[in-house]
RNA sequence: GCUCCUAUCGUCUAGCCCGGUCUAGGACAUCAGGUUUUCAUCCUGAAAACACGGGUUCAAAUCCCGUUGGGAGCACCA
């Protein structure tokens, strides 16, 4: 038995290049590489652009453009627009066999066959009008020019597989008709075009999302009416909005280009898609690719829905922006702020360090940090600890600048600054001496401390921004 | 309408396949406390779920059936 040879693993993410990247999309391809990946198999890109009118370069591009940014490689590339001759021989194959054959039917015609049904309560299919003409008849027709598409002949039977991931699945193909499969000899459509791929590509398992369930016993009827073997199957758990529906824009942002340009990490966006629907077996939340790599279990993905959890996705993406060096992030974060904060790039990485542990985006940073850079604009009541004296703040702040004034730069770290003057809050006060401080320096509400933005801003810049201070509580 | 899929805290889930160890575990969010000049981080704690009804069994979140709820698919799109 030829068949029980184990086929080489190799699985396929297949898009459409008529939009942009789709998050949900982004997840099927991730399920796809992992278990790939996991299995020691070969993951292949299929650009579905058989819809000309539709597809785009441009969102192609972005396919392409995601997947690396997501860290998803390729062994194999292919475009169905580049494999027409494929299609239209098997095409051609079908209709010899009288597998399928020429409808010539107007789409007004099917659409009131269409309305008649769903009336009558029954499942709208095609009625296979148009198989009675014979090859010769068919032929004849296209010759004079009668526009006509190709129509599969479904077998009437039960249809059963296998999913990995659902276990067993039936479908009775008389609710099915016999669909459309090409436009023509050079145009096919998505059901026939999938087959072929999968066949000549040598896909040993297909993961897709369970949208495409139903389109399953469609495919393995034209895979036996070829001759195909059966591939094995998994279809995944749709992600769902909020209110329990699949993900659309109106709830939530789609692209996978939103949330790159909102400021989420690959790697975040990674770690929180493949935990909709998958688990691992211990209790850790936080796992890079080579980690999802290793524990990756197909049979451990959830069967029902799972709500796409914006908080969720905020937490793991500031987890991973903490555990982030702060130079690496300051490559990344280059496209969220102004080109002035670039000029000194050791003023924006210390900036990073400093608020790394606010953000929860990469967005973020640019609302938190705007002070470091330039000089911030704000109430002097601010200044003001709780209900003391302005008269008190002013002295505290130009006690505090004369230490300071004292310190050597060398000495100006956060380290060394706590440990001088932490000492003095004893006989200041802890808020009537620091709150002043850090509201000088940052003129926020709310900011790191201020022995960090001491180090970062410098001596010089500090005992500025402290004069400022001052003068403005003295109303000069 | 028809077909298929599905059902554990608000959400993501562990446990279910191989019934007892489940007074159902973890994470996010929420609330309370602690650390803290502020915010954030961090730490501690609390509240929070096996959809319902029947079976099977000494025993069911776990197995079976039904109900209800939810979702998806029904194109000359993919």
């Amino acid at each position: 038995m030829t068949a029980n040879i184990p086929k080489n693993i190799r699985v396929r993410f297949a898009p459409s290049p008529t939009g942009p990247l789709h998050i949900g999309s982004c997840r099927t391809a991730l399920f796809n590489w992992l278990f790939a990946k996991n299995q020691g198999g070969e993951f292949i890109l299929r650009i579905e652009n058989t819809d000309v009118e539709r597809s785009k370069k441009e969102y192609e591009d972005g396919i392409v453009e995601g997947m690396k940014w997501l860290g998803l490689d390729w062994d194999e590339f292919y475009r169905q627009s580049e494999r027409l001759d494929i299609y239209e021989k098997y095409l051609k194959q079908l209709l010899d066999e009288e597998k399928a054959y020429y409808c010539f039917c107007s789409k007004e015609e099917l659409e009131a066959d269409r309305q008649a049904m769903l009336s009558q309560g029954i499942a709208p299919k095609y009625g296979g009008r148009c198989k009675k003409f014979s090859k010769q008849e068919s032929e004849e027709k296209i010759n004079k020019g009668e526009s006509a598409v190709i129509r599969f002949k479904m077998p009437l039977k039960e249809i059963e597989f296998h999913d990995m991931i659902r276990g067993k699945v039936k479908f009775n193909s008389e609710l099915i008709g016999d669909i459309v499969i090409a436009k023509n000899l050079k145009e096919p459509l998505y059901n026939f075009g999938v087959v072929v791929d999968d066949y000549e590509m040598k896909i040993s398992h297909i993961i897709r999302g369970e949208d495409h369930l139903a389109n399953t016993p469609k495919q393995i009827a034209i895979q036996e009416a070829l001759g195909f073997e059966n591939v094995k199957y998994a279809h995944l758990p749709l992600i769902l909005t909020p209110d329990r529906r699949k993900m659309s824009k109106r709830y939530l942002d789609v692209a996978l280009e939103d949330y790159r340009q909102n400021g989420y990490l690959a790697e975040a966006i990674v770690n929180f898609t493949v935990f909709l629907g998958w688990h691992p077996v211990d209790d850790r939340e936080i796992l890079s690719l080579e980690d999802l790599i290793k524990e990756f279990d197909i049979k451990r993905v959830q069967k029902a829905g799972a709500v796409f959890n914006v908080d969720k996705l905020d937490w793991l993406n500031s987890q991973y922006i903490k555990k982030m060096d702060a130079s690496e992030l300051a490559l990344k974060i280059k496209n969220f702020i102004p080109s002035q904060w670039q000029s000194d790039e050791e003023l924006l990485i210390k900036a990073i360090g400093a608020e790394k542990e606010r953000m929860r985006t990469l967005a973020e940073f640019k609302d938190l940090a705007g002070f470091f850079f330039e000089l911030p604009n704000y109430e002097k009541n601010l200044l003001i600890w709780r209900d003391a004296a302005p008269e008190k703040i002013i002295e505290n702040l130009k006690m505090i600048a004369m230490e300071l004034e004292k310190i050597d730069e060398m000495m100006f770290n956060k380290k060394d600054l706590e440990q001088i003057i932490m000492p003095l809050t004893e006989k200041y006060g802890v808020g009537d001496l620091l709150w002043p401080l850090r509201t000088a320096l940052s003129g926020k509400q709310a900011s790191p401390g201020p022995f960090e933005i001491l180090e970062v801003l410098g001596k010089k810049e500090s005992l500025k921004r402290i004069e400022i201070a001052i003068n403005k509580l003295q109303n000069k």
